[in-house]
DNA sequence: GCGGATGAAGACAACGTTGTCTATGCTATT
DNA sequence: AATAGCATAGACAACGTTGTCTTCATCCGC
């Protein structure tokens, strides 16, 4: 009887075929440096093929060490944000780290997120990435807190991409940096009024750039409405219409997201409004949308898929879990569209 | 010394720290059937708590059975097609199964969607949904035939979102109906003389849908012009471009998907021409796409959804790997929007 | 030719859990 | 009152791998 009969092979099989003892064939076929006859070598080879062989990566995480699992948890799998993220560790996970990224969407629910969380530490990963910022309802931040603790004290290495009040590195952009690159933007432009279209007040993202953003302005003597919505196209073409009718004769729309500035738009265009003839319209993230949409969106590049490798990276390194790293400052740029004019 | 000290603390801590054996801990806290003295199950709980007690997945998957991981390889995760598999497979996952998802993003490389599926092979999941259809190159499919049987061989159960001539359950719309709903609607709607943009030949899906439109089109003296392109809004922009040259009386334009239809009407938007007065077009999939497009794009539902769901549910159920199930029909229906007239 | 040094292969415990088997104390039955 | 029967708790092997320890043989120098 052939002993590709077996089942699921393990080390056991394999050796007994080759005829040697389970700790060389283990040797061979986990390419240890340690030293093995080239005879012996070759027979564990061949033995490995014919039963079909497929290392246990489960038991290899049992028994210690980083294996190459790694968590993600993101806010909303649909979002282009998000997606960029996902995409980003994802990719890198595989390309630089021969490493798993379980996904997990959170479905911008703070309580799943918390689930989610849980779930990992029984998991036993050894890394998680949270960027599950933007949905903060601050109802169960305690409980976040308390769960992101016995994560670390665990000894998951735990980083966030966005800043959220939680002892962990962050890799993120500097909200306060962009939200005066953007009002700068707006001055230098020559526009003195204008409609600003946030998304959610709770955040704290958006928060510090709307801090940063209005100072600047009114230090400039501009003109500014704002509105907080939600973070997607629709409730952008919603806030572009209110805009409308609340402060008529703005010439420029900033967007607190690709997303919000792609809905505005679409609602602007179907008013007839031209863009950026009459109003000038500025987005966030530089992601999908902003491509999508015509004319081509400026917007703000965040470099989302640099932080994605960045916190994969630092997860992967050493000396993470040792490491006291506050995480890195991501850069970002404007990018010229087609939908921002000069006065 | 409190026990709280242990960093990862196990059952054999919390046994010791209640006082009673390993065994009577474990039955505890899985919330085994069998049966416990109550005065005991409450030391034990208690322990648990003090120590800070969190099972180990990894232990349990290698004690062996179900423990709910799957794998979920898809074609590209910032596709709204793929993303919409994904969010609807992750949130089941979690909501019916309590189970994690693997989400491995093959990025269109029929080569890295090879790679990811014997990676989870060593990772022992539970099953594998593999949506990666639509990539396509034929250069590999013997590659993936034999990864896929060994998969099966070591009873990893193994579906797919889409049909690829691999023997595997298919969860999928019938590609031949939809070829024909679409194209009896053109027919019902009056138009003569049609551009059709579809993704790559080849890619059966494509073809299949291709064949039976054609035919039923041919049979109903409906002229058309087919190109096939890649599935983003870029080539459907480029390709509505051609087409207009082409062919530059066509009334309708139906498109391979809702990627190619959005950039489509982009361009022909851009190009003054109005929709639907001029020309009517029509998507497939229904995913976001049609909806941030304006006008609200004509499309056909796929249940995408649906298909994600009946996937994992067949994986969880008990009698998956002896089923000899061939999968699911998924239905499709015609979403009106408004970019579609009658002549 | 013998002792020590070197190198390669085998034995074995451990990772944390679960199911089975065994041991024990208790109740119920004749 | 003795034993069968039952309910409950403990002991233990197993899952597949890896690192350490041990064993064994070979080779070299004296």
């Amino acid at each position: 009887m052939d002993q590709r009969d077996v089942k699921n092979p393990t080390l056991v099989d394999v050796a007994k075929k080759a005829g040697v003892s389970l700790s060389t064939a283990a040797r061979v076929l986990r390419n240890s440096d340690y030293a093995v006859d080239a005879r012996l070598k070759e027979k564990v080879n061949v033995a490995a093929k014919a039963v079909g062989y497929v290392p246990n990566l489960v038991a290899r995480r049992l028994r210690g060490g980083r294996q190459g699992v790694v968590g993600l948890v993101i806010g909303d799998m649909l979002d282009a944000h998000y997606g960029m993220i996902a995409e980003s560790v994802t990719k890198r996970a595989e390309t630089a780290h021969s490493t798993f990224a379980i996904v997990c969407n959170m479905q911008r629910d703070p309580l799943l997120e918390i689930k989610y969380l849980r779930k990992l530490l029984e998991y036993r990963v050894d890394g998680i990435i949270i960027a599950g910022g933007g949905f903060d309802q601050w109802t169960h931040h305690g409980e976040l807190v308390e769960t992101v603790d016995e994560l670390k004290r665990s000894g998951t290495v735990v980083v966030s991409l966005m800043p959220r009040n939680i002892q962990v590195p962050v890799f993120a952009a500097d909200s306060e940096a962009i939200g005066i690159s953007k009002a700068k933007f707006i001055v230098e432009n020559g526009h003195k009024k204008i409609g600003i279209l946030l998304g959610p007040a709770r955040n704290d993202m958006t928060k510090q750039r709307m801090q940063a953003m209005t100072s600047y302005l009114s230090g400039h003597m501009v003109d500014y409405a704002i509105a907080n919505i939600d973070s997607t196209p629709e409730a952008g073409a919603r806030g572009a219409a209110e805009m409308l009718l609340r402060n008529p004769d703005f010439t420029a729309l900033i967007c607190g997201s690709d997303a919000i500035a792609f809905g505005a738009i679409s609602h602007l265009r179907s008013e007839g409004i031209e863009i950026p003839a009459r109003i000038s319209v500025m987005g966030l993230g530089n992601t999908r949308l902003a491509t999508l949409s015509t004319p081509r969106l400026t917007t703000v590049e965040m470099n989302f898929h640099h932080a994605g490798e960045a916190a994969l990276d630092f997860i992967m390194s050493d000396n993470a879990s040792s490491s006291q790293s506050s995480g890195e400052v991501i850069g970002h740029s404007i990018v010229v569209g087609e939908t921002f004019a000069s006065l």
